[in-house]
DNA sequence: TTGAAAGCGCTAACAA
DNA sequence: TTGTTAGCGCTTTCAA
């Protein structure tokens, strides 16, 4: 005890080591460390007197030590773009929950769409020796990581891929379900229809363009630039974006919006409208059934599920060329997306 | 490089050490680590060398070894009920942001209301030795954490209160909420209201269902048992709970919902009846506004950062007597609460 | 069955 | 300005 009180106070509010705790049973050190680690080759009885030592002392395994030991943090860190965003939630949620049946914890963060602190957070999770790391990308360089995924870090990219570097993704088909949504509304008799979406330096949002494009083209209808209007998912950018399609000469009777966040504040702007126009959004929003809005629905916790259990094969030793996975969507149908053209 | 390649291979994929850095840029250790931590004292040539060998080898630093020596680990554990609920995406992105601007990172978990699944991740998280530790309780017993705040775990409670032990905590006044909510349908002619809410050990449940008993007594009116029911908000119970109370031969005429999951099943079951049914819900929603919902609104984000600047005023050593703080609900007048019974 | 010694990669203290 | 030594708390190795 002498020696127990004589140390730092101030290092982790001076906490009990495995060194004081073999004193005060009167055992080595290693016993200690065996008893605590459930090893094999203690005596009941030895056990019995580490054990109150233990509890005398309120000891607890610092894991910091542990785990410089060992060379293995048992956690895995996760940066996406926004914890608040409820697309992000179930996917966080699946991941989490997959790391727990790994006997792993979960270091997270939001990059907040800035390439800068994407890196920042990556590179000190990194430092941290997070065993392996999932990214839903804000920049397109990932450069700064092959040094990491060299020296052994698994990293898995989801939502996004990485760019210009060859990693593990896990997506959404982003095309295929926009092209999908945008022929639902051709197919209701629409001719102009608007695409609203996020900043083109998005992959999803790159994508879903190129999906509204193609469902034009499979119609043989013209794309008139002014229907298309990428940006800021700020509410006055969709907003004024909107707007400006409804009006002029040549109005659309349709919208497609990019994502949930351009859906909501569609449906807000919609609401106050007389004539109806049709909409159909990517993303499933929490109500949207019971306003109608017919949406381009894609399984977020699928996606975080199937990253993290790719990245514990990766962890398990698997090496194989990593591979690329697109998940599909589902176009569910509500009532806002069969709206037909007016005079139609 | 000789000793670099010999060492073990496969702890942390073998990187290099701030000794390999020394070894080839022919310094001593001091002086790796003053260049990579920017201390002074240095000369530009040393440190140019010094960078040019950590490039070359792909260095960067192991936090670990500097969380033992340091005996800090700047990084802070949020315990929730779960990651993929809406309530605490804001709450959790409140936290981050205050982490941040203290260069913490942010490790976390959802309990599922679990009160072991929660101590388990609790004492996961002192192993780790986190800094602090924000908690938002399932159980209600936390003398388990006694022995770790003792020791200088800092911890904050948050949207529900400790059990059996005095900490700090950061809650949303649930009672006065509901009393408010509850006054206002029956400032709108309602005598028969039911209330639906959340399992009855859940603090806020408890509450909220002590503001509508209040707010009954202080108008006077009675309460009918078979207008409360507590319980799990799995929609299938709340669908029969709330069907029941708008059967029989006194049924409610209007309801208040105890929190957001059960209000979203309240609507979906009001939006298939022809009569309509005056209904107040706990807890904003997303386009709760355009279904014009009724809500008492708490503010999850403040929630998170109150409780994080807490907990950080307590790592900075402030030291005075643990204290509650209750943030105030705000009632959004949207329609749905303002139905009046049939026949008024 | 038990324990002593070495060392994980870093920082603090001190010396040159 | 620079380097050497000790040691953070644990696990690994090896000897008793």
């Amino acid at each position: 005890m002498a020696e127990f009180a004589r140390r730092n106070e101030t290092r982790y509010g001076n906490r009990p080591t495995m060194k004081d705790v073999a004193a005060r049973a009167g055992v080595g050190l290693k016993t200690v460390s065996r008893v605590v680690n459930g090893e094999p080759g203690v005596t009941p009885d030895t056990e019995r007197r580490v054990q109150e030592a233990i509890e005398a002392l309120g000891f607890r395994r610092n894991d910091s030590a542990r785990v410089l030991r060992k060379g293995r943090t048992a956690s895995i860190g996760l940066v996406l773009e926004d914890l608040a965003d409820p697309f992000y939630g179930p996917l966080s949620r699946a991941v989490e929950e997959v790391a727990r049946a790994h006997g792993a914890l979960l270091i997270n963060g939001s990059s907040a769409e800035d390439p800068d602190r994407e890196q920042e957070l990556v590179l000190a999770l990194c430092a941290r020796r997070v065993d392996g790391l999932i990214v839903i990308p804000a920049g397109h360089d990932h450069r700064y990581l092959e040094p990491e995924i060299k020296a052994g870090v698994a990293t898995v990219f989801v939502d996004r891929p990485a760019g210009r570097i060859d990693a593990d993704a896990v997506l959404t088909d982003s095309y295929g379900g926009a092209r999908e949504g945008v022929a639902h509304l051709i197919a209701h008799g629409h001719r102009s229809i608007g695409f609203i979406g996020d900043q083109p330096r998005i992959h999803t949002a790159a994508e879903r363009l190129r999906g509204y494009r193609a469902a034009m083209a499979d119609a043989g209808l013209p794309v008139d630039e002014r229907w298309v209007s990428l940006g800021s998912t700020d509410p006055a950018r969709v907003r004024a974006a909107t707007e400006a399609m409804l009006s002029g000469t040549e109005p659309v009777t349709a919208l497609f919006a990019g994502n949930n966040r351009v859906t909501v504040t569609a449906v807000r702007l919609l609401a106050g409208r007389d004539a109806p126009i049709a909409l159909v959004g990517f993303d499933d929003i929490e109500l949207a059934d019971l306003l109608g809005i017919t949406v381009i629905a894609q399984d977020a916790a699928a996606l975080g599920r199937t990253a993290a259990e790719r990245l514990f094969r990766r962890l398990d030793g698997v090496s194989e060329a990593p591979t690329r996975v697109e998940l599909t969507t589902r176009l569910l149908a509500r009532g806002s997306g069969e709206v037909p053209p007016p005079g139609a």
